[in-house]
DNA sequence: TATGAATGAGTTTTCATTCAT
DNA sequence: AATGAATGAAAACTCATTCAT
């Protein structure tokens, strides 16, 4: 019985594996139901034994995308020779950077995420407590909340409206920097990035301390 | 000759017209150029004499959209009783709030722009000076300019970087929280993104005079 | 399985046979994929399983139906009540009488075959020369190089190219003089046809004999 | 009077090239009306004023076109150094040589000849005695009846028939042989239709005078 | 005579989804 | 559970031809 069970995860994996080539190759819309059976040896009905349909598969790759960028980044801040970052602009700075390197180098990647990624998405991680599927969301919430929190010159009564804000700024102006360049490359873009990041922060400084650039 | 260029233009607008009724309606995929056309009281092919495609009707439609919310925007606040706003920031927050509560009115007109509007369009704007097309627009960025330089305590290298952070911004915030009123409605979330709007001029103060909250 | 098979190729037949009818009754041009998986009982997109386009079904047609000629015509000799003819222009006028007396009662299939009869398909038979689907193609070639061996005053060092020219002289004047009755009538054109066989293998008489008319 | 006639003459003239140029350059079924038109400054409806459909304005260049080749070989020889072929034979191969040179040439040319020349356009040649439009035609006519009557070895009754097998034997395999190279390429293939010519003409050889090689 | 806007029938092709095996 | 044959709706786009001006 176990047995069984692994190859239905293979299989739906294979089947996301198999989507993800197709989708940020030729993109979602020109990418059929039978092109990814195929490429994953599957007849096209056995598709539908495991996901609804294309929507629903795009779905779970978009949130299973982001998160493992979320978590890469993660990653690698803690890998990092350099010291941990332990105010919350250094480290938010420091997952930007990082994820937006990546995109800069896979443009199909963020065509992908982009246009699909909605804060509905977060929003489970932020809900969820427990759910094993986004176990790293739910990780990297929570850190952003306790870094938030142990800020001595930080005072946010909505943290999550300010991460929302700071996602989406991200992720809408850097989709057009790096896919267009327009108005300006992500390397000349990214400094002002910074910036407004840190001024969207300093929006929520406690009003006696007054925190120095 | 004046009779048949009227006629044509009749008939061009009034397939502009239709579609935008059936795009905000059913959506843009959902619509098709038999029903544009037919809603038009005219033949399949007749479309294709003023348009390229679905594409290219939607492209004009999102611009002349967007550009006549802006105006209308500006239009109101000149109206207004109250005083004219005279720095940058109010004069932003009172169109970004015209604008706002004119799609929380409009959620299909908001679905339709948002998902269509990219900074390229506004690009066209802000490099042309000329093309009355336009012309609405290209007014709106020469008066933010005009704001941001009569600022006493502004100084940004870059205007067209910073308006554009300002805009993603409120364009991707606010279609979640309209919407979805995700992470928050948009009464809610009003007084962050003002904020939000402060810091990031603020993040242009000069060195010098100490810009107070 | 094999009833699966067998269902497939009655459909693939019936297909190929709906749309023979079609051709040869209305022409290929006005004969629409819909009539022709509309006269199977078929749905359109069943069409798109079995051929790659109409184009894709017609020259098999094409092929099927003059190998399917020539073969009768073969057969028709070998069962004639006289002696089976040993020289090869008997053989070929034989075959050649038999196809256009077949043609001369079938306007539509002369139409059809001749319009899109090239010596890019005989070729396929002489340099195939295992392919079940062209054997009969093949077998007919085959007589035809042993009795050009076997003819004790020819001499021909290119038999390729002389049956290329006896097939394209036939076709293409048979199909002016049938259909049009240009320059003449078949009948009164047959002897005409038949001189000129005889003077194109004549063409190739070893130098030494001097065969009689 | 004279003017607006000499007009007429002038845009007819000019669809007729414009097409010649489209229908050689991108094939018959893909040339429109509409690009006709437009090549020559005219409009769409304007067309209609001239030719019937797309159809009837292709028979004539056919038949333009083929006169047009004839006479240039014709007069070719006439203005060749050496001497005047006196024979049948070396008339006929002399033009058919000088017309595959041009066709090898101008393979569009060729694709547009074959395809759409009948013996009925001939035929219009063969039994006009008069009409300007053919002259040209008309004397070729002539020219090979006469040098046919001169033969002192040669009578056919049916020289027209005859005629009409060199035509379509010579049309048929050139066009396979230059556009194809199937079964060879003309280079190859020409002496072999030397060959044929010589063997149909000898086809009607005067019992009584054994003609030489 | 000339124009060119308007027509709308006509055709190909794709593909998500179902269901009998 | 898996298959893959069958479905048929759906949609884009072209173009010859007409006709009011």
């Amino acid at each position: 019985m176990g047995k069984v069970e692994i190859n239905k995860q293979n299989k739906r994996s294979s089947l996301l594996r198999s989507a993800y080539e197709l989708f940020t190759d030729r993109g979602f819309a020109k990418t059929t139901i039978a092109d990814i059976a195929q490429r994953s040896g599957l007849a096209k009905g056995t598709f539908y034994l495991y996901f609804k349909d294309k929507y629903d598969l795009r779905d779970e790759l978009v949130a299973r995308k982001s998160a493992q960028l979320l978590l890469e980044a993660h990653q690698s801040i803690q890998n990092a020779k350099g010291a941990i970052p332990d105010t919350l602009e250094a480290y938010l700075t420091a997952m930007i950077d990082y994820i937006l390197s990546s995109l800069q180098e896979n443009h199909m990647l963020l065509r992908f995420i982009s246009k699909n990624l909605s804060w509905g998405f977060f929003r489970r991680a932020v809900k969820t407590e427990g759910k094993a599927e986004y176990a790293d969301l739910s990780e990297f919430y929570q850190l952003y909340l306790s870094l938030l929190d142990s800020s001595p010159d930080l005072e946010c009564s909505d943290p999550e409206i300010l991460l929302f804000m700071i996602i989406e700024l991200v992720n809408s102006t850097c989709y057009s920097c790096i896919l267009y360049e327009t108005p300006a490359p992500l390397e000349e873009y990214l400094p002002h990035l910074h910036r407004a990041i840190h001024q969207l922060l300093e929006g929520y400084a406690k009003p006696s301390s007054s925190r120095q650039d």
